[in-house]
DNA sequence: TTGTAGGCGTTATCAA
DNA sequence: TTGATAACGCCTACAA
């Protein structure tokens, strides 16, 4: 057995005696079409089951109705969460989306951007990869008007439509409420700072150090990959110090996780001896004993959102040049990990798992 | 400013005053055109950006060169893993892929068919909704000739070609597992019985069972959403069990956890009152504790090993009707949630993550 | 080895 | 309100 043969808009035609271009209307339900013949064209496509040929379509009109993704990876939490998101907007919306990893390099990403185009996608969802530093390889897109939405890791040096929580604001929460529990030695561990959200975090624990009087100390800022196993060998580092830091602020909760998971295997006493705040509020943090304070980073909002802009933008419904970010909300989640003193601050909220 | 005119073969023809033919031969590096010409016309295209007009080589070949993923769910690590794979090897292949979730509902399994066969993709890949009994959504691909692979959740009723795992095994060895560490009365917290995973497993659970001369108890069957807080209330209820069983077979490891935690807050002791096994291999696994002895599922190789072979047939490499199952490779990681003896069967296997 | 020409299914323009 | 017709860009017999 072979694919059956496509019926058409001419088979339409023939079978009720009228023009191809009449049916070609009716199924866009132009108005111009009377609406008897309207309906008798929907009926008959429904029996005869047509079905629109949108090479045929995208062809004739130049649109592709598609938009593609950029993602570093499509596995971990939040990223999936995202994932999510954009594909429920796109789903409603009618668009097709084309996702690609760049598996965090940049090599692949040009790689990404350069398919993209070719498949000329009427616009653009990207989260840069660690080591991205120009993004020159989108100009092409500029050039030609095809719109692009940076979200979670923007670039830096360019004007561009971002939609992004306020990291550094909750960098500086994260460590305000260490310093609250008592702390006073707070390390950092955190992935390559060219990154916008790792910079960003970065600056508002500094920011928060220094509103406290507490000096920044260069050693107490641990760079790796941000892996669970980055945690894990961090915490070595951490625990051959001396004095032992009393907090530490991780800048992802799978890497804080490994980290705690070491430090508590070493015998230390988690959050006595040290605290620890992550960030993303993934599902381990709400499972790791002592249960991991974090910030909530809602990452499917965050798709929806990004996806949502862009159609609107394609629609024409809002110009691209006037939001030039999109913050959306997002709060530190004070669990145990980081609780040293009986509850006091209005800050405190004890809830365990906000999903 | 607007988008640039696009160069077709037209342009690179006139431009090097050759036909139209010519330039399309060449650009798919036919060798019927001689070498010279060949690289001229890459030069050029390359020099003129052009760029292939999918749409009408879609139009003119009847080829979508699309795949369509159909999946309960993307924000779960194993999902999110399996699409990975996936949109590696299409990636590879120059396929598209259109991603829809059928959010666990028959419904928008449908709808999600529905769109798939409209958009003519060139094939499926399918993963089923907790609740989808029949598969004639399906049908309309089976006619014609559309070829579908299966994973994970796969139908039971019809021959389809399928890329799962052997739950049933797994599932007697986890409860054998089980049997082994003096467990005898073993809960086992599942889904509906009508998704084959969960059949799977739980035939795999009794036949263990039946071959230690256990009595299958249907009051230690419990059927939920396999979620964190089904967990929690499954925990409930055995808790009330008397005498309490020593050991919970769960079926997938976000349960277990939500179980494990609602217990030890209870004050009951894992594994001495009580072992459990999960099933997944998820992050939370090696990070709950104690660590939670689990079935490694493994989701980018599912997601790769069903593309491929999606491809290929595609491709006519391999006909579909020759394999109608490929069955990936898993096993029982052993850790601490469920080992009340000292080490001892040739099973066990100390790794705490494999990942 | 290259060229000619028709058609894939739709939409848009113009005319009726 | 409808119809005829010419693109959209590419591929592929068939001819040269």
């Amino acid at each position: 057995m072979t694919k059956g043969k496509e019926i058409t808009i001419y088979d339409l035609a023939d079978k009720l005696r009228i023009s191809s271009a009449t049916v070609s209307r009716a199924l866009k339900d132009d108005p111009v079409v009377s609406k008897k013949t309207r309906l008798k064209i929907a009926e008959l496509a429904e029996e005869m089951g047509y079905r629109t040929n949108h090479f045929a379509r995208n062809l004739r009109s130049k649109k592709t109705n598609t938009i593609g993704v950029i993602i570093p990876r499509i596995n971990s939490h939040f990223m999936s969460s995202v994932i999510s998101g954009i594909e429920k907007v796109a789903n409603q919306s009618g668009y097709n989306l084309i996702i690609s990893q760049s598996g965090e390099s940049v090599e692949k990403e040009i790689a990404n951007a350069k398919t993209m185009f070719n498949s000329r996608v009427d616009g653009l969802l990207v989260s840069l990869a660690y080591d991205t530093t120009n993004i020159n390889h989108f100009d092409v897109f500029f050039k030609n008007n095809v719109p692009i939405i940076f979200y979670d890791r923007i670039p830096q040096q360019r004007e561009s439509t971002n939609v992004i929580i306020d990291n550094q604001r909750r960098g500086y929460e994260a460590t305000q409420h260490l310093i609250e529990q008592g702390c006073k030695r707070i390390v950092h561990v955190t992935a390559l700072l060219r990154r916008n959200v790792y910079l960003d975090r970065f600056m508002g624990y500094k920011q928060a150090l220094a509103d406290n009087d507490i000096p920044f100390k260069e050693e107490y800022l641990i760079i790796n990959d941000l892996s669970k196993q980055g945690g894990a060998e961090a915490a070595k580092v951490i625990m051959q110090m001396n004095p032992l830091p009393d907090a530490v602020f991780v800048a992802n909760d799978d890497c804080a996780v490994g980290c705690m998971l070491a430090m508590k295997e070493a015998g230390i006493r988690i959050p006595e001896q040290i605290a620890f705040v992550g960030f993303n509020n993934d599902p381990v943090a709400s499972v790791v004993e002592p249960h991991l304070t974090t910030v909530n980073y809602p990452g499917y909002d965050i798709g929806e959102a990004a996806a949502q802009n862009l159609i609107d933008h394609l629609k024409g419904k809002t110009s691209m040049t006037v939001t030039d970010a999109i913050v959306l909300r997002s709060e530190l989640v004070i669990r145990a990990s980081s609780q040293r003193k009986a509850a006091s601050g209005s800050l405190l909220n004890k809830s365990s798992n906000k999903k």
